[in-house]
DNA sequence: CTAAAACTAAGTATAAACACGTAGATAAAA
DNA sequence: TTTTATCTACGTGTTTATACTTAGTTTTAG
C-alpha cells in the first residue's frame, strides 16, 4: 500500500486528487495539510510513503518545504504539483531534488503513473516539463535565476519598491539593484514592469 | 433532480467539484466543458437546470460566456466560480446577470446550498464577496475609467515605460503620466503593479 | 583544497517616475 | 448654448531606478 501525503491549498483540488487517487486499490491518502507548515507539522507525526505537493500555496510555499525536507535524514520522495509550466519552477524543483514534476492538468492516469514511478524509485517529469527543460538545455546553461533572485522577482510581483524589498531581505537597496539587474539580464527583460508581468505569468507571484 | 453543466479549464477541479456534488442526492453533473467553446455547444444541445461556470478559462472565458448565455431566450440559471475576489470580476458578473458568484474556496456544503437557492429562483453570493461588494457601493459611483486611460491601462499591463506607452499613442511623457495619475486615483489604486494586476484580472491586457 | 557560482554591496552619474498644481483645446451632453 | 468631461501637457521638486564598474565574502561543487 502507498501512503500519499497531499499538500494543496485548494481544497476542492484535493477532493479531485483524492478521488483520482481512490481509482487505485494500492493508493491510500493517509494525510491532508492545505499549507507547507501544515505540511511539515504532518511529516513529523505522519508514516507516510510520498509527498504530493502544490508549489504555490499561501503561509509557506512548497518549494520551501521541498527543501526542508530533503534536508532531513529520512528520504521522502517528493512529488510536486504545479499548476505552471515554467522553468524556473521546474529547475528549482529539480535542484531541491523532488522526485518528480508533474502539471495539474494531466490526464488522470498519468498521475498514478508518476506516483508509482516516483515509489520505485525513479523520477517521474511529465512531457511537458521535459520538454521545457531540454529547450532550456538546449540553449546550453543559460542564466538560471537562482533562488534569493527568484525570492527578490516574486516581491518585485507584488509591487514592491527596491527599497521595500531590501527591508523586507534585509539586505541594501544596492544588493536589491544588484539581483534585479542579473535577473533582467538573465531573462532579457529590461523593465521591472516586464519582470513583474513575467512573474505573473508564469505564477511567480503570491 | 437538479442537472448541472460544470464549465472549467482544470480537469482536477471538475472531479473535485463532481465528487463535491455527488454528496448530495438530488444533484447530477449532467455535462462538462473545459472552456467556453465547449460550454456554448453543450448548451445548445444538452437538456440542464443550471451552470457552474469558472471566470478564467483559456479560449474564451467565463465572462463571456455568461454574457452569450444571459443574451438568449431561455434564461438560464448561472452560478460563477472564480478563484479571485476581484471587484471588477464580481461587479462584471452581477452586470451581466449571474444568479450567483462564489470562491472556489468555499467549504463544500455553501456550493450545494448556493445551487439549490439558486434553483429556487434566488441570488447566491458568498459572504466575501458581498463584503467586497458593499465596500464598492458604499464609495458611490466612483470615476469610471475613460477610454484613452483603458488604452494607457493596457500598456501598462504589457510592461512598457511611460516613455514607450508615450511613443506607441503620440503623446507626451507628461500626459501618459498625467492618465495614470488619474487612473490610480480613480481605482483608488496606488503602485503602478496594482494597475497591472488591475487589468490583467479584468482582461484589459493582450 | 581550489575554482566557480552566488550573494553581498559600493561609487558615480544619469534617467525615469511620481506628487501636486494648473490649464488650454475640444468634444459631448444638458 | 452653456456646462461638463476628456484629452492634452507643462512647471517644479523629490524620490527611485538604472547603467556600468568593481569587489569582498560565503557557499557549493569538482
Amino acid at each position: 500500500m502507498i501512503r500519499v501525503l497531499l499538500v494543496d491549498d485548494h481544497p476542492l483540488f484535493r477532493e479531485g486528487l483524492k478521488h483520482r487517487l481512490s481509482l487505485d486499490d494500492s493508493i491510500e491518502v493517509v494525510g491532508e495539510a492545505e499549507n507547507g507548515k501544515q505540511a511539515l507539522e504532518l511529516i513529523k507525526s505522519l508514516e507516510f510513503d510520498i509527498v504530493l505537493m502544490d508549489i504555490n500555496m499561501p503561509e509557506m510555499d512548497g518549494m520551501y518545504v521541498l527543501e526542508l525536507i530533503k534536508e532531513q535524514d529520512i528520504d521522502y520522495k517528493v512529488l510536486m504539483l504545479s499548476m505552471h509550466d515554467n522553468k524556473e519552477y521546474i529547475l528549482g524543483a529539480m535542484r531541491h531534488g523532488a522526485n518528480g514534476y508533474i502539471l495539474k492538468d494531466v490526464p488522470g492516469k498519468e498521475l498514478i503513473v508518476a506516483i508509482k514511478k516516483v515509489i520505485s524509485g525513479k523520477s517521474y517529469f511529465s512531457s511537458e516539463v521535459t520538454e521545457i527543460l531540454s529547450k532550456e538545455l538546449a540553449g546550453e546553461q543559460r542564466g538560471i535565476v537562482t533562488r534569493r533572485e527568484q525570492l527578490v522577482l516574486r516581491l518585485i510581483s507584488q509591487g514592491l519598491s527596491n527599497k521595500r524589498i531590501a527591508q523586507e531581505i534585509n539586505v541594501s537597496v544596492r544588493t536589491v539593484e544588484t539581483h534585479k539587474r542579473n535577473i533582467k539580464q538573465k531573462l532579457g527583460i529590461d523593465s521591472t514592469m516586464g519582470l513583474m508581468r513575467y512573474a505573473i505569468d508564469y505564477g511567480l507571484d503570491r
